[in-house]
DNA sequence: AATTTTATATACGGTTCGTATGTGAAATGT
DNA sequence: ACATTTCACATACGAACCGTATATAAAATT
């Protein structure tokens, strides 16, 4: 059977990304042993610096699978909801939902950062900071909120529920917590609402 | 000239705090190397992990030093305000700013969560936390926020705070950027407001 | 069919961390 | 005051890991 250079070569990215997604998740980026990591995937670190460079592209791509997926299901929640202001505030408990994913808290949230540096110069450009920020410009536009720096508004609600999300996931009782930390968020965003006559 | 001996270990536990400050805030945690870090103290690897178990435990007390000095200049700054609830806006601010410290951010919003996890776990109890935390139920108490629950409240606004932190050091022009962050974290924070009648 | 490319495997060197052991000075007891 | 013990720190050692340099075999190209 002739295989095809490419299709394997696109087979063997997909399979260490999947094994960097698992191991990263499991044990963090710095405990994470490339040779195990690769091993698992059926092949060797020869594989690995060859279609990522080094350990930090691996890293890098496999944020930017992870937070493309954040991206869109924050989308389609958002859509779904009755207009852009509910939307926001649906994307926003959905960012806090997420987050409680073990593989994005300890990949994006936490490893993703440090050794990346600041989300929003991700090569990913950080696909969840633009649907947020996508959102805010629209209800600026309608005059929903108040006119802010729509990059500045997006951030800080990012910022407030993702990092809700991080203490939800250390608490004991996560179930508890969660709507509490819902609420508040909504309350936070509220804030951005132009004032009521 | 005799030297006690808990005299001379106190320096060098400050000695070594003070390098590994220097350190981590410029070379990043993984990068850091203890020999180096422990010879530019003037002494070897063996006082570091006598002292503080491993590079983890070096982390955490650095972590503890600057977050309590942190901690401590926000209470001042928020104490300085005319009443609660301006304390809290400038305690928003002065933690917006403080972060624009690379030692700030790099040890403590990148580095320290990687490494030590969610901040409200750590050992110091992350005083400053604990300072907005009182702001928001002495704010609760005297009718001026919504009756929240003040941990979640604190939380979301330290984390917006300080990834409007992280957004401005990595941009362009800090300068130009600030302002429009503590205008958005004011805009905010104005959500955990009672409703005006 | 011969030649070139290249995706991956193998081999190697350098660095780093944590522990195990050694040592000398302060602390303690008689 | 001297002998003994404690312990803070230095030194020595082993294991793990990363990134690169080299080798190889299969696909691509001519």
């Amino acid at each position: 059977m002739v295989r095809k250079r490419s299709e394997t070569m696109q087979e063997n990215r997909v399979k260490l990304i999947a094994a960097a997604r698992k191991t990263f998740a499991e044990k963090g980026y710095s405990a994470a042993s490339m040779d195990e990591l690769t091993a698992d995937a059926g092949l060797t670190r020869g594989a690995l610096y060859h279609n990522f460079g080094d350990k930090r592209g691996l890293l890098a791509a496999v944020v930017d699978q992870i937070d493309t997926e954040m991206a869109v299901r924050a989308q389609e929640i958002g859509a779904r909801a009755g207009n852009d202001w509910q939307g926001l505030l649906a994307e926003g408990a959905a960012y806090i939902e997420m987050a409680l994913n073990p593989e994005v808290q300890r990949i994006v949230l936490l490893d993703g950062p440090a050794v990346l540096g600041d989300p929003s110069q991700w090569p990913s450009q950080n696909n969840c900071l633009q649907v947020t920020r996508s959102t805010v410009e629209r209800l600026i536009a309608q005059g929903i909120l108040k006119p802010l720096d729509p990059e500045a508004a997006a951030r800080l609600l990012s910022g407030a529920a993702l990092n809700a999300a991080l203490w939800i996931a250390a608490s004991q009782d996560p179930q508890s917590v969660l709507p509490k930390a819902v609420e508040a968020f909504r309350a936070l965003a509220a804030g951005l609402l132009v004032e009521r006559l």
